[in-house]
DNA sequence: TTGCACTGGATTGCATACAATCGAGTGCAT
DNA sequence: ATGCACTCGATTGTATGCAATCCAGTGCAA
């Protein structure tokens, strides 16, 4: 709550938008969190004008929502946007890993590796906010190294939006360890198919990969909630 | 300028930046334009703080650029660019186009009939700028009958820099009237294969219809400046 | 003429102040 | 006890003010 109020010379606009797009990928900024204008000044060491910017900023890209008098609270995103998330992403991931295959050179592919090989050991450690966030830097850095900033922008928010969608859904305590977080198998088969520099294949596990982490998410969070409402009702 | 400083009681800030996109989509706010925070205000008769929440938003999706201690200017895309965006699109509106056939119910045909009619009523009448914010209209309202609110939003920013980019780029002048304001051709037989709910055909037909936007935009129109300064160079 | 330092006006960055709004809690009436 | 009106603290919306920055235009020197 009370971060970095000292001691911060000075933060750009974008350090303080890329601060709070990180805890979400984190997992550590859940959908539905109110953030109070006043608060996050404090936090960040600025004045409301600036925070008000970012808001805008996240606003514009469904990260958060912006209620007239009421302020920003992260988005929660209904199972309707989800899906629609994981169709955009169906769309664009695909061909992006097959113009990946096409044109990563070598230190890209050893990045990439690199990425892959944390994102094992955070698992392997058990240090599952890491493994997240890795997760979701392997497709990113697919996008970066497909060579289309506007794509890869489109793909950044769909990624941070597929972050509150897996934590608004995700299957509640029970089979985490073998579940989404565990693609790692996953990106594992994409990045052999990456260095075959099998295109196709690679495209076809990049769909496979997506609908599996569409699969593993059940919409029941939600329903349950509304199932025991009704409980409450009939017991009425 | 001084377009609506007077007895418009409020403005919501959502309807500034319509106001803004319109004047884009438009052709009436060409690249490159500079943005003045005060001249705005006054143009709409609110405050800066008001305008720069507007900018911010306009920035983030890539509409404007805002240069620190600079302002805000209308963005320009590069070639580069302009490459993207239309790979973007040949990578969204096909699906989405299949997904308005399968999905779209009477009424929305007819309005994208209607939208259809206009658009060639408007180029028969020489309306430039109501035939270019007319075709961009006919594939807006194929995304918004596709019930897919996120690509939807996606393609809305993508038809914006689209527009930027034929103000850029657009061969000057000469046939101008066989061009692009004249994929009216192509819009027809998209909406023929709608009506026919030939989706496969549909989709063809709108790769095609991207394909030669993107074949009629040359990309020497800044070349011709470059080398006109190497003439200029050459003679000095 | 060309290059460079400087200055004044204009514009932006940012914080703060004030008005408007919300909603939790209180108290009263039923 | 329940419902309802009201008030007050907290938070947001918006405008304004001030400091920082930029840049066009001027003048001076080479």
């Amino acid at each position: 709550m009370s971060e970095a109020a000292t001691a911060m010379p000075i933060l750009t606009d974008s350090e303080i938008y890329d601060s709070i797009v990180a805890a979400i990928l984190d997992h550590r900024l859940a959908p539905g969190t109110k953030l109070g204008e006043e608060k996050l000044g404090r936090a960040f060491g600025v004045s409301r004008t600036r925070i008000r910017q970012v808001l805008v900023r996240l606003a514009a890209e469904q990260i958060v929502v912006i209620t007239h008098n009421r302020g920003a609270c992260i988005a929660s995103p209904t199972p309707q946007e989800a899906h629609e998330v994981f169709s955009a992403r169906l769309l664009i991931e695909p061909p992006l890993i097959k113009a990946f295959v096409s044109a990563a050179d070598t230190p890209r592919l050893h990045a990439l590796q690199h990425t892959l090989h944390q994102e094992e050991q955070a698992l392997h450690d058990g240090d599952w906010r890491a493994a997240v966030r890795l997760s979701g830097d392997f497709h990113l850095q697919i996008a970066e190294g497909a060579h289309n900033a506007t794509l890869e922008k489109i793909l950044r928010e769909l990624v941070s939006r597929t972050s509150l969608i897996i934590m608004a859904y995700d299957t509640p305590g029970k089979a985490r360890r073998e579940s989404h977080t565990c693609g790692c198998d996953e990106h594992e088969a994409l990045f052999e198919a990456i260095l075959a520099r099998n295109a196709r294949e690679a495209s076809r596990l990049m769909k496979r990969h997506l609908q599996h982490l569409l699969d593993q998410i059940s919409f029941k969070a939600r329903e349950e909630q509304q199932t025991d409402l009704e409980f409450l009702f009939a017991r009425s």
